[in-house]
This record gives structure tokens, sequence and C-alpha cells, in this order.
DNA sequence: TTTTGTGAAACGCTTCACAGCT
DNA sequence: AGCTGTGAAGCGTTTCACAAAA
């Protein structure tokens, strides 16, 4: 298998199986089907089937998925397996946050370190403990701590600035969460999380009241 | 024009396309072609046309947009004209950030509250001021305040019980924080940011290698 | 000439339907 | 019988290509 390229929607949604797969596996539950996966997350079962059928036929025909195997594999595929370290850069609200937030640290991610510019923050931990560096450390903490993906939380004239960086230090992946247009150069993964978008789409439907049926997006 | 629905694609588009003609129109520039707007977005010019043609033809040809009147327009659709108010449910790290969170309050959007059941949170106020209240209050407050929209900053088990309160008391639209599954009733807009998700997409395109072109994704 | 607005073609994702395995 | 894996159909989105307007 393997022969396409998976698509973004794939893999997000891989990312969704995964936890409910270790929900049901810490209750216990054995086995589960593409059509209790479709019902859980309001999608057709052949779609379910056909994102892990990707990746090599895992199911057992007649019985469906062994929840721990097929844990493990999306696990796997994920890149999960080693423990992924992050870097923030951007020690105002929303990077102070974003350092403390549980559930970045849960599945197999380590936030190494807030970067920014302001003197008087550096030095300073959030409240769980994650110490602000000054940016110029940038290039040797990457290196030292073998950074991987640098999240964006500057204010958005600084953002294309602080991507160039992480970007020149190496690192190839990039969740942005400044708004405005970020340019990447070819192997480097930018992903925009973009607060505004998300705001302003909620105030179209509500603007427009267009029927309004449900989609269970991302 | 509007004959058919408009998908969120297009709405997320459209909010990337108003920012960047608000940035244009303060640098004083007066119209702007498709090419343009496609070039600085890495998208197909046509795709824009398609997009702003939905709501009627306010292209001039063999000139562009008029940098102004499509702003405006843009604005408009969005149902950005009535200053929105949101609330935040949780006021924990993630929550008490969003409520200071400059670009939300930028467009369109006013915060007006944030909401806990920890009775030594109520009463205190974010960095930036907003008043933390108890739950209980949600209902009064939602309607003396008319909020259109609901945050949802609170951990992942509560997240389901928190969501049923907002649509409970009126709420038609919900961006929600937390990750795992949310069900609402048809008519009332979710929208999802999962930040294990976005970090696990990351993850797996390191993992993967697969080329690596960028897209220039939301 | 430049650039919009738009049918038609191309593409990609999802759903259907069923053969094949357990 | 139950459920996966998958080719083919269906559907939605994007791109192409060009007529029409300024």
């Amino acid at each position: 298998m393997r022969d396409q390229q998976i698509s973004e929607l794939t893999t997000n949604r891989l990312s969704l199986y995964l936890r409910f797969l270790t929900e049901l596996d810490g209750k216990g539950v054995e086995s589960v089907s593409s059509k209790v996966l479709a019902e859980q997350f309001g999608l057709n079962a052949a779609l379910i089937r056909k994102d892990l059928a990707h990746f090599g036929g895992f199911g057992v025909r007649g019985l469906g998925y062994v929840v721990k195997d097929l844990r493990q594999q999306l696990h796997s595929i994920l890149g999960l397996d080693q423990k992924l370290q992050v870097a923030i850069m951007g020690a105002g609200n929303l990077g102070l946050a974003l350092a403390d937030y549980q559930g970045f640290g849960q599945e197999g991610f380590r936030i190494v370190a807030l970067f920014d510019t302001e003197a008087k923050k550096v030095g300073m931990r959030s409240r769980k403990g994650v110490l602000i560096r000054h940016s110029r450390k940038l290039k040797t903490v990457v290196r030292r701590e073998k950074i991987a993906i640098a999240v964006i939380a500057v204010p958005a004239q600084e953002a294309q600035q602080v991507v160039n960086t992480v970007v020149e230090v190496g690192i190839k992946a990039v969740l942005n969460f400044s708004p405005g247009t970020i340019r990447v150069p070819d192997g480097v993964k930018l992903k925009n999380v973009d607060l505004t978008v998300s705001l302003e789409s909620l105030s179209f439907h509500l603007a427009d009241r267009q029927g309004g049926g449900v989609k269970w997006g991302i």
C-alpha cells in the first residue's frame, strides 16, 4: 500500500480514530468495526475502511479491527513513537497558555522551550515550568534538544520573520497561530490555525441562516 | 446570485481576502485584481473570481475589484456589521488566553464574559479585564448581553455537557477547542479547533517525508 | 488590452455496492 | 452471517479557457 499520497483530511481523521481507540482500549474493548467508528464520528464506514486500508489491511473480515493492534499501528503511522520536541515562539498570553496546555503533552509531544525577544521575560517560566529563553538561543537549543516542531504565537507583523528564522535553523514543521499569510519553502510543512477565520466562519453562518445542517468538522 | 450553498472552504477564504483587503485599504491601494489576490494566497485566480461572484459581480472588467467596495461587501457578507458578542466557557489557561487574545476583538467580535464553575475563580478578571462569572449565570447573561457565539475551552470530559448547556440557552454557533467528538443539534453551527489533531498531522508529515510540497491551508 | 464572470473539463474525496475472507 | 477491502459511481471543488465588458 502507500501508493497514493495521503491527504490531510485523511491524516486528521487518523488522529481522531487514534484518540477514540485509546479510549476504547482503556475500557478494555477488544475489537471495533468500521460501522462503530463511523457512528462515533458521523462518517461513512467505507471511508474509514479506505483510510485504514491505505496502510495495509489490518482489519479482520467478519470481526472488525483489533483495538490494541490498530491503536499501535496508528500511533506509529502518525510518527508518535519517538516523542517529538516542540518549541513555542512568543511568550505572550497565547504562547504561555499553549505551553501549559494539557492536550499537547498527552500523546507524544513535549514542549521544550518558549522563545521571546523581550528581555524581561527571558529566564521566567510558565506556570507549569516551561523556561522562556531569548530567541537568540534558538539555534543552539533546537540542535541540542532536537526540536522538530515550532509553534508560532507572535503578533502578526512579526510572524513571517519568526517563521523564516525557525526554518533557517532547520525546523521542518510549523504550527502557525498568527493571522495572515505565511510562506515557507518546499519541504517545510505549515499548518495554520486561524482564530479570526474560525470566528468569521461562524459569523457568516449566523448572518446567513443557510439551513444550518451540522457537519462533523476536522 | 446565491443560488448554491456557500461551502466552508469558500467562507474561510473570504475571511482571508477581507483581512488582506483591509491591509491594502490601509496602504491606500484602490483596486486589486484576482491575479494579485491569487498570488498573495497561492490560489488560482479563477477560484477567487468564483468565490466573489457567488455574491454578485462586484468586479470591474479590465480593472479588477475596487478595494474599499469589496472590503465593505465582504465585511457585510461575513456578518461583521453587527459586532457579535462572544462568551468563553472555561477560565483555565486557554480560556483566559483566548479572552485576552488581540485578534478576537479586532474585526467584529467582543468577548463579553468568561464562565467557570470553580467558585474561587468567579469574580476575578482576565488580565485585560474580562470578568469571570459562574456558569449558573449563563442563561441570564446570554440573554442580557445578546451573546451569539460560545467558545469551549473546558477539559475534554466536560465539553459535551457544556456544549449542551450553551445550546439549551439558545446559542447557535460554537467554537470548540476541546479534543474529542462533540455533537450538536441541527441548526447549531459547530467549528472544531483541535490542537492535538494539528500537531499529529505535522508529526505524520515529519515521519513520512512524502515529498513535502507546501499547501496554503485555511 | 486587461480582467471579470462562467460553462466545461479535470481532479479529488466520499459513498455505493459487492466480491471475498473469516 | 458479519465485516473488510476495493473498483466504480457520485458529488463537490478547482482549474481551464474563452466570451463579454471596460
